[in-house]
RNA sequence: GCCCCCAUCGUCUAGUGGCCUAGGACGCUGGCCUCUCACGCCGGAAACAGGGGUUCGAGUCCCCUUGGGGGCGCCA
């Protein structure tokens, strides 16, 4: 016997583009949103975008004991942040036992399933006994056809699958192509537990049907459930779904990104300063690619997006790559949303809220701090010292340029500045470089321009610092000046 | 162990039998720009895992080896 899963025999009759698309993300809750699964979404949520679809939402927690709110809230958060939004309310699996036990039911009925009477100590005999004989572990399927009058008493039984024995069964995977594995690989697995739960197995091919799932996209590590999900479509009659099994990401060390691997939540990425722009891309571009484009808007990636150029490799995942797309959202961003992202990490460093007139003086000065700055911590830092108040305190290396010939001209030019009437930065720049001209022998720009970064900023970097002065205003600039030159 | 998947610069990748003296990006690196730091610009080093086939012709197709990964739960 052959089970095959074609490619859907109705796609034969209708074509994706009058069809609705239905993807779904199915994270169980058992920890925070790793990358590997915010991917997957992505994925998910492109492809129904692409197609006018559906991207669905459902939390896998049928297992109760490792399931947590707190999970569940990290999945929301984290989708939110990457602006996954996902259609209609997102599911509970484990809300769903009654309807998942009524398939079993029917199952059972129909006589494709059976009760297996093993107790837990039996198969893990069997298992070891396995093991030891260095043979693959596989249930054996002894209840398959024995008649349940031999049950022993006292055993609530659990319900297996009745899988086809012979034969081979094939699915059609739109990433990994077309996969076929022996139908004696795959033993009777357990439908449900002897305490009438569920188990994941059936449950997502009871929901996938369900809600009417067009799409399984997920990772590879899914690639032999598919086989065995296959054969419960089958057993119940049902469409199979299209499957696309991506590949998975690794860590730098090309190790499996696991919890203790490496793996961060999204949530620290966030925290780490990356823009939720820059993490589409970046992971968009970690196992898809379209041609030899690089940087993809959200809009773009939606048209683009298709199943069939997905590589088949894992990728690792690289930060400097990250960081690298980080900067060039920053520095394409808008100036008064960037201010809005760097507002809170600022507010909590100097413990005291941003003003309106401190906003507004940010948000001028961001078109000259974004330009350097790789993630919005770095933004947020290299932005304190617009707001923070006099006198200003000086990094080690700013203290240095603060010598006696840099105090010098300070000096001189805060003579000089109060006379300026017009403060404006090409006036300031202008001013500038005619006294370094006009020194003897003439001084270079450099000798100048650093110390009055150091008394204006407190640091030897910031953006050009004429713009600086002229954002910071006639009154402020001579100010820190005074303080400067007043604590030397 | 068994089953399945994968294999192009250090990394992410383009490449669908001739357009490949293998392209792009990150990183690395030489230089330019320059008031600092960045950005930007110009240049450089850097890859088809190995071996067999098929073909007039292979990075592209087939097989084997090697290497990586995944799965083999009453977890999902």
């Amino acid at each position: 016997m052959v089970v095959v899963c074609p490619r859907s025999a109705y796609l034969f009759l209708q074509n994706l583009d009058t069809m609705t698309v239905v993807t779904r993300f199915a994270p169980s809750p058992t920890g925070f949103l790793h990358i590997g699964g915010a991917r997957t979404a992505l994925f998910n949520w492109l492809f129904a975008r692409h197609h006018g679809g559906k991207f669905l939402l459902r939390i896998e927690d049928t297992d109760r004991a490792r399931s947590t709110d707190d999970a569940v809230d990290a999945i929301y958060d984290g989708l939110k942040w990457l602006g996954l939004n996902w259609d209609e309310d997102a599911i509970s699996q484990f809300s769903r036992v009654e309807r998942h036990r009524e398939v079993v039911e029917t199952l059972l009925a129909q006589g494709n399933a059976y009760r297996c009477y093993c107790t837990r100590e039996e198969l893990a005999q069997m298992r070891e006994q396995a093991q030891a004989e260095g043979r693959k572990w596989q249930y054996d399927g002894r209840w398959r056809d024995r008649d349940p009058s031999e049950a022993p008493p006292g055993v609530d039984p659990v319900v297996r699958l009745k899988a086809p024995r012979d034969g081979e069964t094939v699915i059609f995977d739109h990433v990994q192509g077309e996969v076929r594995v022996a139908n004696d690989q795959l033993d009777d697995m357990v439908l449900m537990r002897d305490d009438g739960t569920p188990t994941y197995m059936l449950a997502v091919v009871v929901d996938d049907h369900d809600m009417d799932i067009t799409h399984i996209i997920r990772g590879d590590d899914h690639l032999t459930n598919a086989f065995r999900q296959a054969q419960i479509f089958l057993a119940m009659g049902w469409h199979i779904p299209e499957f696309a099994h991506i590949p998975l990401i690794h860590g730098p060390d090309g190790a499996k990104m696991s919890k203790r691997h490496g793996a961060l939540g999204v949530d620290a990425y966030r925290d780490q300063g990356f823009l939720p722009e820059a993490m589409r891309n970046y992971l968009l571009r970690l196992g898809w690619a379209y041609g030899d484009e690089e940087v993809i808007s959200t809009e773009q990636a939606i048209e683009w997006f298709s199943l069939e150029n997905i590589g088949r490799s894992a990728a690792r995942f690289d930060f400097a790559k990250l960081t690298h797309l980080n900067g060039l959202y920053i520095r394409s961003a808008d100036d008064a949303y960037l201010v809005e992202t760097i507002r809170p990490l600022m507010e909590k460093s100097r413990n005291e809220a941003l003003n309106e007139g401190q906003i507004a003086l940010l948000v001028r000065a961001m078109s000259g701090l974004k330009e350097r700055a790789k993630d919005i911590q770095e933004l947020a830092d290299s932005a304190m010292f617009f707001v923070s108040p006099r006198p200003l305190s000086y990094t080690e290396k700013a203290m240095n340029l603060l010598d006696e010939d840099g105090l010098t001209h300070l000096r001189r030019l805060r003579d000089e500045f109060s006379a300026l009437g017009d403060w404006k930065s090409d006036r300031i720049e202008t001013h500038i470089r005619e006294y370094a001209d006009a020194g003897d022998p003439p001084i270079k720009l450099g000798k100048v321009a650093q110390p009055l970064r150091a008394a204006l900023s407190g640091s030897t970097v910031s953006p050009p610092i004429f713009e600086v002065m002229a954002l910071l205003g006639k009154e402020e600039t001579l100010g820190r000046m005074d303080d400067a030159l007043g604590t030397h």
